[in-house]
Parts: C-alpha cells; sequence; structure tokens
DNA sequence: GACCGTACCAAGCGCTTGCTTGATTACGCT
DNA sequence: AGCGTAATCAAGCAAGCGCTTGGTACGGTC
C-alpha cells in the first residue's frame, strides 16, 4: 500500500495543519499527528526532518501564495478603488485556499516569530502591510479615500476583519466567498449607514 | 520582605499573564513564570492551584469587565447609532484595561475551550455577539443601517477589527485611545470613500 | 536471486513538563 | 522568649515531549 511517496507526505502535512491550527503548534504533538495518519510519531521523521520543518512547509506555500496574487493585483493597470477590492478578493481567496495555514499564523505568529527559524515572518508581515499602504495613501492622493483617517489604522482594521474570517466563515452555495469579499468591501468604502 | 500576601499573588497574576499572552499559555512553563517574579516554580504553588487557576483567573476577571461594561451600555436610553459607537468604545476600554487578557483569549480560544474547565468559554462569546446583534438589528429596523449586509457577518468583521487592536495599538498622547473609538466609529458607519 | 531504496515499526533516550513533598526561614503576636 | 502561620526553597517524581536508533517488509532493477 501507500506506492505513492508524495501522497503519504502530502496527509502528513494537511493531518499536522489542520491540528496546528485547531490547537496551536505548541500545543499539538507528534504523536497526535502520527495518529492521525495511522503511523507510529517515529515514521514522520522519514518524511520530515522535525516538526517545525511541518510547520515551515505550510506556512511557507502559504506566504508564497499570498504574495503571488497580491502581485498579480498590483501589477494590473487598475484604481484605487478596484485595487483595494481586488486585495480583499485576492486575502479571501488564500484564506479559502489555506484556511489552516491563516489560522497558524494569525494565532501563533507571536510564539513562532520567536523562534529563529521562523524569523522570515516578520518580513512577510511587513511586505503585506506596504501592498495595502501602498493602494491605500494612492487613493488619499487622488481624492477618492478620506484623508481624515490614518491609513496604517486603516490598513490594521480591515487587515484583521478580513483575515480573521477564517475563525467563523465557511461558504455556502448561498453566501459564497466572493459574496463576502462583497459586503467586506461594501463596508469598508461605504459604510452601514443608510443614506 | 513582602509582607502583603496579596501583592505577591498579584506581581505573579501579571507576570503570568504577560508571558500567555506574548508566548502562549502551552507554550509558557511555570518555571518561566517564576523566574519573572524571581521565586522557584514549585512556590507558585503556594498562591494557586495549578497553572490553569492563574489563566482561569486572568480570563474571568476580563470577561466580567466586558459584561458590566456592556451592561452599562445597554442599559442607557440611546439610539442605535450612538449604542454602536459606545459598544465600539466599551470594548476598546476593556482591551486598554486588560491588554493580556485579551491576547490571550483571542489567540488561545481555540486550545482553551478544549480544556473542560474553561467551556464557559462558549458561552461568554455568545453573550458578547447577541448584545451586537440586538444593537445592529435594532438599527436595521430603525431605518439607520443598511438592511443588505448580513448582520452576523457585520458583527464579525467589526468584532475582529476591533478587538485585534489589542496586537498593535499602543496609546499616545496624539493618538489617544478616544481617538482609536472614533476613527473606528467612523470607518464602519460612513466608510472610507470620499463623498 | 542478489541488491537497493522506501516506508514503516518497536523501543527507548535525554530532556522538560506541571506539580508534590518535606524542610527551612521570616515575621507578627502574646 | 516562644509559638503559629505564611512563604519559600531544594529536590525530585511521573508523565510526556521531540527525536533517534536498529531492524524488518517489500517492490522494483539489473
Amino acid at each position: 500500500m501507500a506506492r505513492e511517496s508524495g501522497d503519504r507526505r502530502e496527509r502528513i502535512l494537511a493531518s499536522a495543519a489542520a491540528l496546528f491550527a485547531n490547537k496551536g503548534v505548541a500545543a499539538t504533538t507528534v504523536r497526535e499527528i502520527a495518529d492521525e495518519v495511522g503511523i507510529l510519531s517515529g515514521s514522520l521523521y522519514h518524511h520530515f526532518e522535525s516538526k517545525e520543518a511541518m510547520v515551515d512547509e505550510i506556512v511557507t506555500s502559504y506566504l508564497d501564495d499570498l504574495r503571488t496574487r497580491y502581485k498579480r493585483v498590483m501589477a494590473a493597470d487598475t484604481d484605487p478603488r478596484t485595487r483595494l477590492h481586488d486585495l480583499i478578493v485576492a486575502s479571501l481567496e488564500v484564506v479559502e485556499a489555506h484556511p489552516h495555514a491563516t489560522e497558524i499564523y494569525q494565532n501563533d505568529v507571536n510564539y513562532l516569530t520567536q523562534i529563529e527559524r521562523f524569523g522570515y515572518l516578520r518580513n512577510a508581515g511587513k511586505e503585506v502591510q506596504a501592498t495595502w499602504l501602498q493602494v491605500l495613501e494612492a487613493g488619499i492622493a487622488q481624492g477618492v479615500i478620506r484623508d481624515d483617517l490614518d491609513p496604517k489604522i486603516l490598513y490594521r482594521l480591515m487587515r484583521d476583519a478580513v483575515w480573521l474570517s477564517v475563525r467563523w466563515f465557511k461558504p455556502t452555495a448561498a453566501y459564497p466567498i466572493t459574496r463576502l469579499a462583497e459586503e467586506c468591501t461594501s463596508l469598508f468604502l461605504d459604510g452601514l449607514s443608510r443614506r
């Protein structure tokens, strides 16, 4: 059985990601991961160098995907309003594609960044912020976005609202992720007051 | 030295809260807590029954404070728009008063709720949601809040944005917490589009 | 049919964990 | 001076941790 090596590897990674997301990285043991896959804990080390290596692979592929999509948004020749909308859509798509990785990143950044190996997480966060700020500031300069709100604060409020949707949003036929993206965009751009 | 017993207890609690918030509950050891206070780990058990008991006391006093302030907001005879503003202010005040507890709650709910002792966290979350929904739905019924946005989704977006400010917001003289509250309220109610 | 790499198991190592225990100290009260 | 209590230390236990090791089963290759 299991003639396909990569298959097993990915199943381990998937189980690990789910456990890391639900219980936290520190609180998840290699034995739990092995149990979920149906092997002994020692056998994990045939596929991965360490527990950290599993976390690393999960988080890295998540960040790679995020960077790729952000670049695509910024490469398009669009106005700030559209770009903001597209950033929200791209973010939610990444959240949907890597729900466990998103949750790990959200819950355990503090813990992870103090491990030498994951120092790169700091830079990743700064990159994301720079992208959003670029869009917001262009919007303010062009007069389509209010200039009485601090763009850094705006970014952080929107980022947390969008990213943490991973904790509660489960797409359905009646309420797909595209609709969440529209409601997010509409809330942030137009506000919830009736006019 | 340390003739006041309660003093030492609170210093332990403060150190524990800071460590729990920064590293996560599971990743913080009782020896680290003791080191911060300047005693041996065994001595902690003269003041607390267990590590869980410390977490419990931190989180409980946080939730008590939150509930109290929310009740005060809802007891006032105000319109939905004001109430929403007051809920945001109250939330930010609690975040400011219990920054470590807020962070612990945000980062470790998943981990904590699966420990029997902390099952009450589920109900606490539902209570908070019910309060916000009550205000939002009253606003929709009175026609001051748009009816094309799902109130549950609105609540979750605003909640995450407001609560996670604990991770990045440090009040200064130029930008006190009251201003953050105003910007939050203005963003959510009016949106960031210039009109 | 000898050989090799892959995938796994069984066992356990060294270490850290939360927590316990018994002895010792500091201090207020009489 | 003597006593009682609170606070602490020194030492260590059982359990669980991440990870290593030595060995086995098996499919493919020449």
